[in-house]
DNA sequence: CGAAGGCTTGATAGACCTCAAACACAGTGG
DNA sequence: CCACTGTGTTTGAGGTCTATCAAGCCTTCG
């Protein structure tokens, strides 16, 4: 029998909830009726291992999938078999949120570690903003910073050297991390083979293996066993010209 | 006296109106009453010299702008001066319907050519978006349409190399210039210089040049005088490996 | 313990950049 | 009408960043 028995669940009824409320808190302000109408959401929730693809290229997808837990990533695979990534969605994120307006997908998204994902039918994502206009503005706001995203990542693979490009990711990550509570002071779990950071970065993995020892001789930062640990912010800050404007989070601690 | 005399005109006044709406119908259906309710926007309409920034990085704009003629880009500028231009946005285009969303502008964005602009305040659009719930998702498709547009440019940039990139981008400027009706067959008006490509696609004005002269050699496309022929539709679709899917247009004239 | 995947390092090659100079063309002004 | 200027294009030469190829090493896990 396979894993779908839980798809009369609600969100409400998993503890990695939290995440995708904060997370949309971080974003807009959220009333207790729109909270309430959020967990209610009906979700069957899926273990999925490493490597898997969730929705591929082409597909005309029914649902949208939260990330509960794990690592996921939107890509394209170019014809000689290139990958580039073109996001990391944490835990909280909606990866696919635009699949309710866009029928056809134009890339995949696939898990890069195992991870716990929340399947929502379109139907009901639908029916919640028609219900509750407000989430209308999160949900929305929620794919234009994406897109926010999307453009610094541009600036960094058009316009950065690989030295700085890794910097910027890694601050990225520090500031979207702490925002759902999964970065302690300035560490978080990354949970990423330097091949997959090549993929994102645009780079091979061979450079981005010298990119990080040459950012540990510099003090910087240490990336070893899936755990970074960021030693000089200001530092690191200023290799990857950080400014985390794009991100429209509140001021918060990003000290 | 200053520019903004025609601020209480409304966009059904203008003759480019039609590209704005022909832009939004080739996202969406748009019922009679909606394409009346757009054609009522209060605009102000300004005509910009090439070269002008319409909105900056960190501005808090208080409207929208449609592009009803010209070429504009959003940009953002490094620290070491260097630019990188993240859009294209051509007549018809809405290039910041996000700051409705995102107070801070993350990015500016720019005239690249003598333009002719209209600007709708953000309460009107969003007293629009009241009224007619269907335009959210015309909307909202817009703006992740543009993400999808963005995504794409990373593969570009990431993995594609300057020969395959300029390829693409031609590609992708002729299936969106012939849906608002600026193409030609094969052959459009792309007022951009060099640089101006270069700081696009991520490269240097000189390998631009050099690239140009590749395709122009192999018997691609010719641009030359703001001009631009594509002489080998399907070689230059294989050159950028171009897929339209993400551009989201009906399987129009896509041949 | 062996296998597999990931990491590390060296050597070589290639794509692209920078610098520099010449050329074309349009607009300006005497 | 013709220098003069400025912007954009074109071409060459040399240098740098990053890719590719190849090999050795380490760790994890059955």
């Amino acid at each position: 029998m396979h894993q779908r028995l839980n798809s009369s669940d609600r969100l409400g009824n998993f503890p990695e909830q939290s995440r995708v409320v904060r997370k949309l808190e971080s974003i807009a302000e959220l009333s207790e009726k729109e909270k309430q109408a959020l967990l209610d959401l009906p979700v069957s929730v899926r273990n999925v291992a490493a490597d898997q693809d969730i929705v591929c290229d082409k597909d005309r997808p029914s649902h949208s999938c939260l990330v509960l837990d794990g690592f996921v990533c939107r890509y394209k695979l170019l014809d000689g078999g290139m990958r580039q990534i073109m996001s990391f969605q944490t835990p909280g994120d909606m990866p696919d949120l635009q699949s309710l307006f866009l029928r056809v997908m134009d890339h995949s998204i696939g898990t890069l570690t195992p991870s716990k994902l929340a399947f929502v039918p379109h139907d009901a994502v639908r029916d919640l903003l028609r219900r509750y206009p407000n989430l209308v503005e999160a949900f929305w706001r929620d794919t234009l910073i994406d897109a926010a995203i999307f453009r610094e990542w541009m600036v960094g693979l058009g316009r950065r050297e690989a030295y700085g490009r890794v910097a910027h990711l890694m601050c990225e990550l520090l500031m979207r991390l702490r925002a759902v509570g999964l970065a302690n002071g300035y560490s978080y779990e990354l949970p990423l083979t330097q091949a997959e950071l090549a993929d994102a970065l645009g780079l091979s993995t061979v450079h981005v293996n010298r990119v990080l020892k040459e950012l540990r001789l510099d003090g910087l930062v240490v990336f070893k066993g899936r755990h970074l640990v960021i030693q000089d912010w200001e530092g690191l800050k200023e290799a990857g010209e950080f400014d985390p404007t794009y991100l429209h989070v509140e001021p918060q601690v990003a000290a």
